[in-house]
DNA sequence: CGGCAAAACTAATAAACGTTAGTTTTGCTG
DNA sequence: CAGCAAAACTAACGTTTATTAGTTTTGCCG
């Protein structure tokens, strides 16, 4: 008769999805079950159904926490008064900070998102496409400027964020190397590849 | 009624070995269904079982065809008499066609290796790791000569193959740039960040 | 300490899954 | 055309799944 332990400032809820981002990264969202999840909060199955609707809520709620992140960076960031490649840094920076500090939920969204439900779905895809597409935008605003080589805006943002997102395989090697030594490489990496 | 059709040069296998890779890219490994795949194939579930040993079987096809390639080309590449900065080249440039040309196999390749079956889970990353570590030992080689700035080559390597990875995405945007100035404007992006 | 809602439990259901068994059809070979 | 193996079919089995129903326990508030 264990009781799920609400931590500090979480609710039950909270500690719920919080378990299943791990869940979910470690077996993928269709071999997770909900048994499993409920042997990880500490409780039956059912009991669960007491704090959520359903196992495809579990999924929804972390990709738009996620998603929602990403996008409320990127409005602060549009609205300093840096230049484009400073701009660009910072968010390449915040980008490997997510990743590596929200590493469960940020791997669920990359990884399962296509399973989610419409009309949730589509909403994701709009949401993570309209935040490409600022990007796009930025970067074509760095070429104007002179700041940027010349390359094709779409395929630069690509390369960026996927490099970023590869990071899901250092999480292995965290000891051999010092989480600063990775940032700043992988900033020069990708920044030098592209600044004129 | 319907039969499996094989192909010029395909076994009936192969055949479903290829509807799987589709499947299983669409739907995710542990959602597709042996009966959907049968349907896709044009024949009911227990038919498949004439063919294959089972479904784990199928991903494990999927691959280790993709392992076996990637490993293939980089021992013809090693024994090619070039700088490294023209083999890392022509290293990213095959990783860009297999992504475009072997797109369904790479990318199930890519997310679904986690649902494999021991021992061939454990034999897969090792494979895996085995061909990062010949790339990471190829950038040393590489800053040795001073071809390459100095740099982590573990961080190098993850972002370049993170980098080309994420040319799934770009299957949507297929029309709107050509996949040659996509190919080089990648290369670009990711050698010049670091030759030095 | 009595009462009441929140939240745990047990039991069960209907659906979907991979796979096997047993049977019929197909299509080649002599 | 007879015969035979390959490969299709139908039917079914045993598990596992998410989820619901109904009941009991917990823990707070007066």
């Amino acid at each position: 008769m264990a009781k799920i332990k609400p931590g500090k400032n979480d609710s039950k809820k909270d500690v719920i999805i919080q378990n299943a981002a791990v869940l979910f990264k470690k077996r993928g969202y269709s071999s997770a079950s909900m048994r499993e999840l409920a042997g990880a909060v500490g409780v039956e199955a059912p009991s669960l159904y007491n704090h959520i609707g359903g196992k495809s809520e579990l999924l929804q709620h972390i990709c738009f926490k996620v998603a929602n992140a990403f996008t409320a960076y990127l409005d602060a960031a549009e609205n300093q008064a840096v230049n484009t490649v400073t701009m660009f840094e910072n968010i390449i920076r915040f980008h490997i900070h997510m990743m590596l500090n929200n590493f469960d939920e940020v791997y669920v969204a990359n990884h399962e998102w296509k399973h989610l439900k419409e009309p949730y779905l589509s909403n994701f895809l709009i949401q993570r496409r309209g935040y490409e597409k600022r990007l796009i935008v930025l970067i074509e605003a760095g070429i104007q400027a002179k700041e940027f080589r010349n390359c094709n805006p779409y395929v630069a943002v690509l390369t960026i964020l996927s490099a970023v997102r590869g990071l899901e395989f250092w999480q292995q090697h965290k000891k051999s190397i010092s989480s600063r030594v990775l940032e700043d490489d992988m900033v020069n990496h990708l920044l030098k590849g592209i600044i004129k």
